[in-house]
DNA sequence: CTTGACTCCGTACCTAAGTACAGGGTTTAC
DNA sequence: GTAAACCCTGTACTTAGGTACGGAGTCAAG
């Protein structure tokens, strides 16, 4: 596959492609003989898994942890356990500050019909400050 | 309570709360004599939200928009449950891959005893592409 | 009555994550 | 065999979301 199919398909740009192999996001792939990238489809998965994972409010730097982790990264079992221990835990809490604002939204639906300043929506209260302690995110 | 002190009880810096004041995320806080700024202890939990709904990979716009829904805007009761039930499917939809990506670490926490290329985590098929077709999540 | 710690404003700068451009080679379709 | 439509590289620009700087006013403590 050439840069623009997968970029394409993924929904993103070329550039994009080329930002994401200097970052080491994007694996090098192999080139044909007049130097031009030729992707698998993993790369059109790859691709499409990190713009996911950014609009659930993960950077790149910590996409890149999650993608070697995926691919078996590090190799001691344990290491990699406490890993992806530390990532559940992280997920967890966005789960749980989403689902309080789903359910703040909820609460506005069903009380919207009074006026404006007595609908009940707790929603600045949805989001615990959960940062975890700077046990940073990498 | 001066600009500093919603700063640090906030944990962002003081030039963060003027750019929201100019975003119009904050609203304009009363003024001393002196024409410092004079914030009540709802604008701490108006800032303290918008950084977790950050990390949940909400932009600036979205979360103006929530904070205006929350705040009983619009007054129109039918305009606002219409605003909030499409302000929930894109919330579930984070839910959802946010799942998935558990589970699949999960798995790899479960199958990591095996040799690193055995090891399962269907990581990058967690996030499906629900892109909501551009219903805009203004 | 001055020193240090705060505040104001406007403007300029910074980082993350792209995105575009210039100047060049390749491939495919007529 | 040449134009359209690709691709390459390196470098420069852009956007969102801040952050810092300069010059000036305020206020409490010694």
């Amino acid at each position: 596959m050439r840069s623009s199919e997968v970029a394409s398909r993924a929904g993103v740009n070329i550039q994009t492609l080329r930002y994401y192999e200097r970052r080491g996001i994007l694996p090098r792939p192999k080139r044909s003989e007049a130097g031009y990238r030729a992707y698998d489809a993993q790369a059109v998965r790859t691709v499409r898994f990190v713009k996911g994972a950014q609009r659930l409010g993960f950077s790149l730097e910590e996409i890149d942890s999650l993608l070697k982790l995926a691919a078996g990264e590090p190799h001691n079992c344990d290491a990699a356990r406490a890993m992806a221990t530390d990532k559940i835990a992280h997920i967890e809490a966005k789960i749980a500050s989403l689902s309080a604002m789903r359910d703040s939204l909820r609460q506005l639906i069903a009380t919207c019909d009074r006026s404006p300043s007595r609908r009940e929506c707790p929603l600045l209260d949805a989001i615990e400050d959960e940062s975890i302690i700077e046990g940073e995110g990498r």
